[in-house]
DNA sequence: GCCGTTTTCGGCCCGACTGTTTTCAGTCG
């Protein structure tokens, strides 16, 4: 059993206990061993297995908590799980997550009207029943609706970061079967979309029975849905859908790149095809009955007067000219990436102290990073204020002299606030190395006063970049609403950079975004934002994301050496 | 339910906003 399953455990226990209306400390304690569990990098299956009493060790993990662990590893039991599940429909932690609504909302909802999932919830929305209920009015029922509609549009997808974790253990040990010789993830996971649907694997397997077999077998697995003699479609535990395909050696790259897509670009692969006579489907590139080409993708991209195209740029959105012209970009890696310049520490809401975190940059390879924790507006998160954040600085400078492999600027991520000023003194901007602005309040303000925020934080001469722009949460929450040409010429008149936030659950700039930025010339930052050492492992998301976008090594700031990105930065008065 | 300790129980990140009320509960981050 991996770390985030149990984490995700104690998470539904936490939410199911917050319905229950449980002791808000006790909801917290189950939040908190979940929080540090899903940060761990050690198995705790494996501590379950050495020493279970090294769990109590762990902040937030108790004699209860403990004990509970490890009668779910042991035994796959969670009792008191189980009993909550009992109590609420499974629809109802849905709807609780909602924006606008609450356990105590959604439990009134379901107390009151008999709600048991979103697609009642809308109903009884439509109807204008939620607006009679005591606590709720007009304005709480266009919310829900809101809420609902981007629901849909996220329906059964998960993040890019859990659709890559499956995929690549399952591959990982669909590769390690004696009859499999290849094995590759597909479709919008190799894309690296930000969510996924479902996930694709092939394999060229001299056994088919045995490949399919082994992934019926696969821990992650939880039913077959269908199996036929090439193909198997599963269900996983977490709910994500799987097909398996076993095709030929020779039809490898041809399947490869049908089933990576996007529809979008094959359509237009395919029509290539047909004009120079010949015909393209997941076998082969045929002429007439012969295959011309079929083992790997380059080929058939070049039996098409292509090179070969990058899967994150396959959406037909100019890729294909580009190809033409023998001008696609050179795409950014992540080895290319040299700093980290958003994360927290304890001074605000990170887990890990100022040196823990430096030398977990370091283990990554970091040349330099900023340590940016939170402007005192972001109370619950234990925000600085100035005289905090002075001590903060004071405190890194003197850490900071103990490393002379790696350089830390003092930085500050500083909420813009609801009425455009800055949550920070400018004179105490102007101390810092660093200051990332951003939005995390009012982000339902009208465009206008959205606009005034960033442009007035973007005219402020402290401020080198904003982070993650709009605010989103992708698949929950849409971001800000914000009339990008603005922000992108104000941005590139001020010297200000852009962030991709690299959280799988904010790539914020989203690619097409960070694509327009780029075009204005405004270098792109990719930063963590992580509050806990592992946090600084989502790297690679942003590094997708930029992909996705087209940017190049030297589009992205934190790629250079501290010198020539500090070049990069306006000039600070 | 966890933590730290004054070792047995009190404190646990909280201020602002929203939409609902007519003084505040619920939600947000």
């Amino acid at each position: 059993m991996h770390n985030l399953e149990i984490a995700n455990r104690l998470e539904e226990t936490a939410s199911l206990l917050e319905l229950q209306e449980a002791n808000a400390f006790r909801v917290r304690a189950y939040r908190n061993a979940a929080r540090t569990i899903g940060d761990l990098s050690e198995a705790v299956a494996e501590m379950v297995g050495e020493n279970p009493e090294d769990l109590k060790n762990l902040s937030g993990v108790g004699k209860d908590i403990a004990a509970k662990i490890v009668q779910l590893v042991r035994e796959g039991s969670f009792p008191l799980l189980a009993e909550l599940r009992a109590q609420f429909p499974a629809g109802l932690l849905q709807i609780m997550h909602l924006p606008g609504l609450g356990p105590k909302k959604a439990a009134l909802l379901h107390k009151e009207l008999g709600i048991q999932n979103a697609e009642e919830l809308k109903a009884a929305a439509v109807a204008g029943k939620v607006a009679e209920l005591k606590g709720f009015g007009k304005k709480t029922e266009q919310t829900i609706l809101a809420s609902l509609e981007q629901f849909d549009r996220f329906g059964q997808r998960v993040l890019i970061s859990e659709a890559r974790a499956a995929a690549e253990r399952i591959l990982h040990d669909l590769e390690l079967l004696p009859g499999v010789a290849q094995a590759a993830i597909a479709g919008s996971c190799r894309r690296r979309l930000e969510t996924c649907g479902d996930l694709d694997l092939l394999v060229t397997s001299a056994d088919a029975e045995g490949a399919m077999a082994a992934l019926a077998q696969h821990d992650l697995v939880e039913s077959v849905l269908a199996k036929g003699p090439t193909k198997q479609r599963v269900r996983l535990r977490d709910g994500l859908e799987l097909d398996l395909r076993v095709v030929p050696e020779e039809s490898f790259g041809a399947a490869l790149q049908y089933f990576t897509g996007s529809k979008e670009h094959n359509i237009v692969i395919r029509r290539r095809a047909t004009e120079r006579g010949l015909k393209l489907n997941e076998y082969g590139l045929f002429d007439g009955e012969t295959a011309v080409a079929g083992r790997t993708e380059a080929e058939i991209y070049e039996a098409v007067g292509l090179p070969w195209i990058p899967p994150e740029l396959r959406e037909n959105r100019g890729e294909i000219e580009l190809a033409e012209q023998n001008a696609l970009p050179d795409l950014l890696k992540l080895e290319d990436i040299q700093a980290d310049l958003h994360m927290h520490t304890t001074a605000s809401d990170g887990t890990a102290s100022i040196r823990e975190m430096i030398e977990a940059a370091r283990e990554r390879g970091r040349k330099y990073i900023a340590i940016t924790d939170h402007s005192k507006r972001v109370s619950m998160a234990n925000g600085l204020d100035a005289t905090r954040l002075r001590k903060h600085w004071a405190e890194i400078r003197k850490i900071r002299e103990e490393y002379s492999d790696i350089d830390v600027l003092l930085g500050v991520e500083c909420d813009i606030l609801e009425n455009a000023d800055l949550d920070l003194e400018d004179d105490v901007l102007a101390e810092a190395d660093w200051v990332l602005a951003v939005l995390h309040y009012g982000l339902k303000q009208p465009r206008e006063q959205i606009m005034l925020r960033l442009l007035n934080a973007i005219r402020n001469p402290h401020v080198c970049a904003i982070g993650h722009p709009s605010g989103r949460m992708v698949g929950r929450r849409a971001g800000a609403d914000i009339h990008y040409p603005d922000l992108f010429k104000a941005a590139a008149d001020h010297g200000v950079m852009l962030e991709i936030n690299a959280n799988p659950h904010r790539l914020d700039l989203d690619d097409l975004q960070a694509h327009a930025a780029r075009e204005h010339g405004i270098p792109i930052v990719i930063n963590t934002d992580a509050h806990s050492t592992a946090g600084m492992d989502v790297m690679e998301y942003g590094v997708d994301q930029a992909r996705r976008a087209g940017l190049t090594k030297k589009d992205v700031a934190n790629t250079r050496s501290l010198k020539q990105f500090q070049r990069l930065l306006r000039t600070r008065s």
